[in-house]
DNA sequence: GTTTTTGCATTGCAGTCGCAATGTAAAACG
DNA sequence: CGTTTTACATTGCGACTGCAATGCAAAAAC
């Protein structure tokens, strides 16, 4: 078993520890014991408690690129840009208690960077992509007659599905209403669909 | 000297721990050198570190409701209900350095809530409010030809606020950023102004 | 073979934590 | 007046923290 796998099986215990406890419950030994090794091997591992959870922002990183991308290739080739937003952003969206345990882990991340900029860096690398991606498939999937801003489209796109996101875990809303805004956004956007999205393309 | 006058100064400090170091550095100790007093007058008047985050919540809550109010406020009577929108959602991101302490603090305690669903009953309540009068605003301001739903807007529009919000805390994009995708929303929902119509602060 | 390195486990330590217990001075009260 | 209550301050304790140090068996290198 090699070092990146043990590295990512501690992180992996980890988040789970970060999602049912709150980061602040994460401990060398908490997530040993959640790891089911001696708390001398998380140590073997990471030097220090800040080098864990650094690679652990990176887990979750890889994560949310995973989830995308896989969502994206169930699509099949050549999707609709819209339904291709969607799809993607639906699945940002903490809707299952699977997204809600990651969300969560985010979420406490977000906070915890939010005091240590010094460690936020990838995650701004990885906004600044997203956006670029967003605003991709707004240009390509827009009906002629909207004058939106590609690119402010897709700002304000993403901090809606964050702020969805955040509603969502703290449960002031159910999944219809987050998913109805969603809608309606990419509506706005997009222009609203009949059936058949994207199919009339000339 | 009374209680909840007291009570107030220790959740200051509270929050000013918070905002620099991160909700996890907010111990007894911590927060009574913040404020200048002995450990024992803060566990005097909280009896434990959980009322003591509760108590600091809800002052979170108040100070968030004053701006807001102090923003529409100084707008005078009447105002047009885009301008008020645009008001109460600027007042809302944390574009200055008092802001971003409050917003580090809100957004720290939104973690912290997270997984510790008993208490976020109060923000449930505030968000649910702000809802109903965002919605209300889009209602009464949108253009007749428009055909927004108001309530999905309003969703919407708060999630957006929130969004942009979790990400110029990350310093993830610089206000103008913020500023334009709001505007840009607004006019989504409202409809594009012309020149110079509640475009021209901040 | 021996030696060195690697991969972990165990132990220990200084520091911090929440919190209870206790002390004390002033105020309120009868 | 004495007594009780309030408003703090101080001390202490057990639990927990990150982390260094050390131990130690197996593998690798020589």
């Amino acid at each position: 078993m090699d070092h990146r796998e043990r590295r990512t099986l501690i992180a992996d215990a980890l988040m789970r520890v970060a999602a049912e406890r709150g980061l602040e419950a994460v401990s060398l030994r908490h997530v040993a014991a959640e790891a089911g090794v001696s708390s001398g091997m998380v140590q073997h591992y990471f030097r220090t408690r800040d080098e864990m959870m650094t690679f652990a922002l990176s887990v979750v990183h890889e994560h949310h690129e995973a989830r995308i991308g896989a969502a994206i290739a169930a699509l099949g080739p050549d999707p609709a840009p819209r339904a291709l937003l969607r799809t993607m952003l639906v699945e940002l969206l903490p809707l299952d208690e699977a997204r809600r345990a990651d969300g969560r882990v985010a979420l406490a991340f977000l906070a915890y960077t939010a005091v240590r900029p010094e460690v936020a860096a990838g995650l701004h690398q990885e906004t600044v992509g997203l956006l670029a991606f967003l605003a991709g498939q707004i240009r390509a999937g827009r009906p002629a007659d909207r004058r939106v801003d590609p690119d402010r489209a897709a700002v304000g796109l993403l901090a809606i599905v964050e702020g969805l996101g955040v509603y969502l875990l703290g449960g002031h809303y159910p999944a219809e209403t987050a998913l109805a805004a969603l809608d309606a956004q990419l509506d706005l956007i997009m222009g609203p669909t009949d059936v058949g999205v994207g199919r009339d393309r000339d």
